[in-house]
DNA sequence: CCTTTCTAGGAATACGTTTTCCTTCGTAAG
DNA sequence: CTTACGAAGGAAAACGTATTCCTAGAAAGG
């Protein structure tokens, strides 16, 4: 067996405490502003302490402590588009609470689910994330686990546990509202695959809305598909094809959006003079790709992921959270339904 | 299935010595296979083990070891597109391992970074991964940290710390040889700014490529730009308006490949019949969403962060490695420059 | 001068494991 | 019947820190 490299030995407590000429204990609590102690000792722990570049093993003060300072996140999304950004705010709200993280992909795998959550149980982590790429509702992770969880761009079928989801009725309201205020009056909308509950809330929210201005637009009238490009090409010219006075059009994802917006060059028509444009997710290499830049619906994952923190903060510090939450969406205007229209 | 039940706290494995009826000692050593123990008596302990839901603390196990049988993954690229797969491909090797590992964002900060670093070493982290998304040397982390360091993506400037590298010149190459070997006679590059050492990598792998195969094309002829499809749209006019009888086009980027391709579409130029067209990245997103979709060079990020993990593991275990180490790349062929041609 | 009251700091304990050393017991060899 | 030996398992130390309790000495009060 290859010995254990070149063993630069961190320095512990005991090595400071005996440069400073005291005891651990005292040196412990002169390190941590503890008991009773001459500013004059203070002063020579924190030199000593200084010079021997010493820093506290986390693992021993978490044994003691009985808390470790980490959490674990736990995603089915393969570190994919929604989980990162989600991850991200999470990262963040965490660590400024001096709390690190665990991140494990599970590529939607229930066996290696399991194997992480056994994983993160033995490393004493302080609560638990599980985020996913879908909001439809999920097996618990676990009823009784012993630590909080909260839920992130999923929920559990236990409704009762915690969940921080994005606002899809929301955000298709809001385009809605928007292409209503631009002056637009025939409206089409193009999405993905109906048994997304997202795609069924986001058509929802922008029917509903379209219906409160007392415009024309019905749920019957949404083109359900894919998630593709390829989806919006095909679904364009159909769309062009029954209605070809339509000059607006929602699409579900920026995906769709780019697929429809290349079909509609083709074909002749101007965004966003002849058919004003908005997506969802505002993915900076789409909406910024697409010749003219996306209106998106951004969903604000970041925001989810730090919401999902603090609840997870509050659980572990006794306060639990309960049932789902939403986060609202935000509208970014870009040239594809800039200045310019009927 | 463990199911600790309402009891908050967790079950030691003093809890299962006392439920099996022997020491803690004796308990351990069934647990872990060691020492010299009747085989009923390790079945005795399993089961209460089991009854329990007992798993190990691993904090405890690593005050002890010294090992904490954790890694820090270090990134300045906000889990972007480079990372992550590099990531992936690091927890992917270290999990095996049973090894965690901690993600850490720094958003290019060094502040951050600085920040990011110390909490690792407090935290004891066996080794290290320092991630980028750009191949440049940068400052070294830490020339002595006690730790062991392997750089993914990025390299030291203090060049005898180990890297692993992406091989972008034989990916140019690669890119250059299948074009050839296609028929194609006239070429284009059209790629991302000259500072990055990888847009140079790839156009010299090109060029040689191509010198090799007794054909016209020297790194005069490279157009450099932007990593964006607004450059490619550009581009590619460009080069139709300059060499008209070009039949295949190398792009330093999916991206790049994107807006090139758009505008032959719109001029009027068949893909791949008139133009084979190749990118780099192997982005999903963005060559399946391409028409026709894109053949792409796949920089292999994972296998990158897959070998980053081995190297760091070995380096834990005492052989440390030396220096940059490159990742072949691989070819993925798709329609845009399939069957059909001049 | 003797007792009480602070004060600064030391000693010990606990956290949950693993490992090393030691004890006990049964059995076989002399 | 002793002695030696192997097997099975117990007792204790160790990892690095925080905390609780305790003590030595000094200051203060009588």
């Amino acid at each position: 067996m290859p010995a254990p490299g070149p063993d630069l030995k961190r320095p512990t407590i005991r090595d400071v405490a005996a440069l400073a000429g005291v005891s651990v204990g005292t040196a412990s609590k002169a390190l941590n502003g503890q008991g009773k102690l001459r500013a004059e000792t203070r002063d020579r722990v924190a030199a000593a302490a200084r010079e021997l570049g010493f820093a506290p093993n986390v693992l021993a003060r978490g044994l003691l402590a009985g808390r470790t300072f980490t959490v674990g996140v736990i995603t089915t999304d393969s570190f994919g588009r929604f989980s990162i950004p989600v991850m991200l705010g999470a990262e963040d709200a965490l660590g400024a609470g001096q709390i690190s993280v665990f991140m494990c992909d599970t590529r939607d795998d229930p066996e290696r689910e399991r194997q992480y959550l056994d994983m993160l149980l033995s490393r004493r982590v302080d609560g638990l994330i599980v985020a996913g790429r879908r909001i439809e509702p999920r097996p618990s992770i676990g009823p009784t686990l012993g630590v909080p969880v909260v839920y992130a761009m999923t929920q559990s079928m236990d409704s009762d546990e915690p969940a921080i989801l994005p606002d899809d009725a929301g955000g298709g309201r809001l385009a809605a509202e928007h292409l209503v205020a631009l002056g637009r009056r025939r409206f089409g909308h193009i999405t993905g695959p109906p048994r997304f509950l997202a795609a069924r809330m986001r058509a929802r929210g922008f029917c509903d809305a379209i219906a409160e201005a007392g415009l024309p637009f019905t749920a019957n009238d949404v083109l359900y598909g894919e998630w593709s490009e390829a989806w919006g090409r095909e679904a364009a010219r159909l769309v062009m094809h029954t209605s070809p006075r339509v000059d607006a059009i929602f699409c579900g994802s920026d995906q769709i959006a780019r697929g429809v917006s290349d079909t509609l060059r083709l074909i002749g028509c101007r965004v966003p003079e002849d058919i004003a444009l908005v997506g969802v997710d505002n993915w900076s290499p789409m909406v910024l790709g697409a010749d003219p830049p996306l209106t998106s619906v951004d969903m604000c994952l970041e925001d989810i992921g730090r919401v999902a923190a603090e609840h997870l903060l509050l659980a572990i510090n006794g306060e639990p959270g309960h049932g789902p939450h939403t986060v609202p969406c935000r509208l970014v205007v870009r040239a594809s339904t800039g200045a310019g229209g009927p």
